[in-house]
RNA sequence: GGGGAAUUAGCUCAUCUGGUAGAGCGUUUGCAUGGCAUGCAAAAGGUAACCGGUUCGACUCCGGUAUUCUCCA
């Protein structure tokens, strides 16, 4: 049997012997393209070479593509590991064509291997082709079919939909009819029964889609009309778990090499055994056999679980995969870390970068488990709250807003809350619950309402950026468009030619003005989009046709070019100080600081933060000439040039040089032209972002000048305050030490005070009818020394009533005493005493319990009344 | 970006509607045992995140700030 390493080579062999560069996987995380979180298809990373925005450099290229779907019309989450064959981080191989073969070869190439490479018997294979479509007066695609009739019996060709064998890319570009092959995989006595033809894009888990291979031949135009394209394409793509799946004669996706080496892994770390069943443990055997993929590999490309968007996609993941095997495995620890030196010694030889990063990974991921193990647990507390509360309340249905409020607050999964209501015989009112959730959603898109109107095309063409070299040009606005949102009208604006660098590698973007002849129009950010260079305004120049000069604010840019240069001697210093682990892992950098986030595993010493700032410090002075080229991927890496993970990178690539001994990193960022222009170079904190991601602050040029007068001033200012003694630290501990000796004196002198009054107090005892009686105006600085002296008596007196007046900065105080005893006997009640008789008597308000209340009030000449009402009530 | 929640002793958390801030673990001390594991007893430890308001009285109610958690986008 073929192993699935040795099914994968065998793909990248073939198209390499028929001319195809074998390219990398590009990161399974998606940067800079607000549509699309993941790469989820294996064209993606080309999608430029279809769109012809760019030129490819080989016309034959063939990968195996790390993808990730999470969600779509046959993938849901939480569909996942319930049946054989649905994934969430997938391998996608991929043949493509730019403009150089097409149907003839693709078709005659893919039979060939899959008939005489894999040896797949012809009888288990169909192939559609695109049957034609009478409204969009698309002909039947012949071509393909007569290709296929070469190797294919007529009776296996089948006619497909629009639907199934039309691919487009969007509303608009590039589309065609595409071909599929599809596989049966039932046994013979089944083939016998039914047909394969008729289970065809039937939803038959043995009847499966294995290959599509897209034919590019039109380009959709706006009014809905197709051209065909000047150059034609070819795009494939199979999917390696089921391809796998069919070589290796399994029913299932899990029972392949693919997965049973961290299945195995799963029963020796939990006692179970996976049973290829659709029993909740099986189950829970596939999701984390499933997730574990996902979760490793868009961790080791850069994404780290988060709160929002990409990182909140994972973060899910991980969750329902813990979710599962704390419910179904019965385990309740962290198992899903233990499982990546297993997968990343798999892939090692595929997708090098997890096994590159595997402590990293496996730690992120251990904190992760652990955190939610965390939220799991606070949860079951409050859900044994709500089933006593259901109970109490003598019904069977847990209410849908507390169940709700569980999720949504506390984080505590909702099938977990109907699991543990259905052991107590009790249901979630689904109806309830799904309308609360209605109104969050609700609620959160109209805070994101985002109204954008069409873009006014002024002319064709694209933007030249010239911000490298220049901070202001000869511009003019290719096309504009009105963005609105929660009520703020703002302006996107695309010029011919332009200096303003867009928001990009943690670089903010530019800011300036576009000046015309008779007005000026402030531009406030810069961001790319789809490629384009967006410059966004305020408002609109009266006439959109004038031509502008585009002028960056220069000082700003400067700014932030001493940060963004700083930054790479930073990351080079790090890598010095800490040791070469040290890998970015995120980046800002504007006009007022730089924030770097990078793996590591501890605290960095304040030692250690010495001697990288003294690195960087000798690197400004060394004023080094930064270096900036352009230069072939394999030149660069061969120097020595830090590139990152998860980005992907062209073969033409910007290389920032500064000292060649010290830093080089790819970059398409801007820079000072030598490091003495940095002045000076301060981090100001230091902090954990996740687990084994520490992130950094520091400020240079200007900025660190201020920052260090700021700090300079506020010692300044302390020493003063300490009337300039020579060590201010130790007169501040001395400081905090008097006023607590102070305090805790203070506190003794009180509590003396207060025993001599209780004394005193306690001669004055009078006994009227069998109650200890004690009615005086006292001394007292506080409502709460009134209170502890009432306390205080009442332990040392039998059968009392204690009425306790002071005059306290002009107010009136009582508080009262009455003996449990006393209380039950005579129907006597300090609460009501104060409310109905003390109150009124010194124009206030008050209250308590029944052995001790206390109240206050405006007019201190009651006070001698009030001991004489309570008298009176005994 | 929007909603919800949490913040109390060194740690983990109680304190039902406003009315004397507590427990377990840990720490210290003493006692028991030759020593240790341990057992018993006692003590110390609090600006209830911070700021303001309502109230006779606020950990508790209201507003703001900070941090953390959580759901949605």
């Amino acid at each position: 049997m073929q192993s699935a390493n040795e099914i994968r080579r065998q793909f990248l062999d073939f198209f390499r012997s028929k001319g195809h560069e074998i390219v990398p996987s590009a990161p399974i995380v998606v940067k800079n393209d607000p549509t699309l979180l993941f790469t989820n298809a294996g064209m993606n990373q080309f999608k430029d070479y279809f769109l012809g925005n760019r030129e490819p450099e080989h016309s034959r290229i063939a990968d195996t593509q790390k993808c990730l779907r999470v969600s779509g019309k046959h993938n849901d989450l939480e569909e996942v590991g319930v049946d054989t064959y649905h994934h969430t981080m997938f391998e996608m191989l991929g043949n493509w064509s730019f403009g150089d073969y097409f149907k003839k070869d693709a078709i005659a190439w893919s039979w060939e291997l899959l008939t005489d490479v894999y040896g797949i018997p012809k009888d288990k294979l169909y192939v559609t082709v695109f049957g034609g479509d009478a409204t969009e007066n698309l002909p039947m695609d012949q071509e393909s079919y007569d290709f296929w009739k070469e190797f294919v019996a007529e009776d296996r060709i089948l006619m497909g939909s629009k639907k199934d064998n039309f691919w487009e890319m969007g509303d608009t570009g590039p589309c065609g009819p595409c071909s599929e092959i599809h596989v049966d995989c039932r046994a013979d006595e089944e083939k016998q029964q039914v047909s394969g033809k008729v289970l065809v894009n039937a939803d038959h888990p043995q009847v499966i889609e294995i290959w599509n291979n897209v034919f590019m031949q039109f380009n959709r135009q706006k009014d809905g009309t197709l051209v065909p394209l000047p150059a034609q394409h070819v795009d494939t793509g199979m999917g390696f778990e089921r391809l796998v799946r069919v070589l290796q004669n399994k029913q299932s996706n899990y029972d392949t090499d693919v997965f049973t080496g961290t299945i195995t892994k799963i029963e020796n770390i939990t006692g179970k055994k996976y049973g290829y069943t659709d029993t909740k443990q099986d189950i829970a055997f596939r999701v984390l056999a499933d997730h574990i993929r996902a979760i490793g590999f868009t961790i080791a490309d850069g994404q780290l679980p988060s709160n929002t968007g990409a990182g909140y996609v994972i973060r899910r993941i991980l969750r329902r995969a813990v979710r599962y095997y704390y419910t179904y495995l019965d385990y309740k620890q962290p198992l899903l870390h233990q499982l990546m030196p297993v997968l990343a010694k798999q892939f090692e030889g595929v997708f090098p970068e997890l096994q590159q990063q595997i402590d990293l990974v496996s730690r992120v991921v251990k904190e992760e488990e652990e955190a939610f193990l965390r939220t799991l647990d606070k949860g079951l507390k409050k859900i044994d709250d709500i089933i006593t509360d259901t109970k109490n309340r003598s019904t069977l249905t847990i209410d849908g807003k507390a169940a709700f409020e569980l999720y949504d607050t506390f984080g505590f999964p909702i099938d977990l809350t109907r699991l543990i209501g259905s052991e107590q015989g009790l249901h979630v009112d689904e109806e309830a619950f799904t309308a609360e959730m209605h109104q969050q959603k609700t609620r959160s898109r109209a805070a994101t309402a985002l109204d954008t109107d069409d873009w006014v095309v002024l002319k064709d063409g694209g933007t030249d950026f010239v911000g490298y070299d220049q901070l202001a040009a000869d511009a003019s606005i290719l096309k504009y468009r009105r963005v609105s949102a929660k009520g703020k009208e703002q302006f996107q604006l695309v010029l011919d030619v332009t200096p303003f660098y867009a928001e990009s590698g943690g670089q903010a973007g530019d800011t300036g003005l576009l000046i015309f002849p008779n007005e000026q129009v402030a531009i406030v950010d810069t961001k790319k989009e789809d490629g384009m260079i967006i410059h966004f305004a305020d408002s609109l120049p009266e006439n959109v046709l004038v031509p502008a000069i585009a002028k960056v604010d220069s000082a700003k840019r400067a700014a932030t070019e001493v940060h963004h240069s700083a930054t790479h001697l930073l990351h080079a210093a790090l890598r010095q100080v800490l040791g070469t682990h040290v890998a970015q892992k995120g980046s800002l950098v504007n006009d007022g600081h730089l924030r770097f986030d990078f793996s590591h595993f501890a605290k960095v010493t304040d030692e250690e933060i010495k001697r990288i700032e003294t690195i960087v410090n000798e690197k400004i002075r060394e004023n080094i000439p930064v270096v900036i080229k352009t230069m072939g991927k394999d030149e660069a890496v061969a120097l020595g040039a830090m590139a990152l993970f998860g980005e992907k990178y062209g073969n033409v690539v910007r290389v920032v040089i500064m000292d060649a001994a010290y830093s080089i990193e790819l970059c398409g960022g801007t820079h000072v032209g030598a490091t003495g222009q940095l002045g000076y170079f301060k981090i100001t904190s230091e902090a954990a972002v996740a687990a084994g991601v520490r992130r950094m602050e520091a400020v240079s040029g200007g900025a660190a000048e201020q920052y260090i007068n700021e700090q300079l001033a506020l010692i300044a200012g302390i020493a003063a305050q300490l009337k300039n003694a020579k060590d201010p630290i130790k007169a501040i501990e001395r400081l905090q030490e008097e006023r607590s000796q102070l305090e805790k004196h203070v506190e003794s002198l009180e509590a003396r005070q207060l025993v001599g009054i209780r004394n005193e107090l306690l001669t004055k005892d009078e006994i009227i009818n069998q109650i200890s009686f004690v009615g005086q105006m006292v001394t007292v600085s506080s409502l709460d020394s009134l209170k502890k002296l009432c306390l205080d008596l009442k332990s040392h007196l039998n059968d009392h009533v204690i009425v306790l007046c002071a005059n306290i900065d002009g107010k009136a105080y009582v508080a009262i005493g009455v003996d449990d005893k006393v209380n039950a006997a005579r129907g006597l009640d300090a609460g009501k005493i104060i409310k109905e008789k003390v109150a009124a008597l010194i124009k206030g308000g008050g209250g308590g319990q029944k052995s001790l209340a206390t109240a206050g009030g405006a007019d201190v000449s009651g006070l001698v009344a009030v001991i004489e009402t309570v008298r009176g009530m005994l």
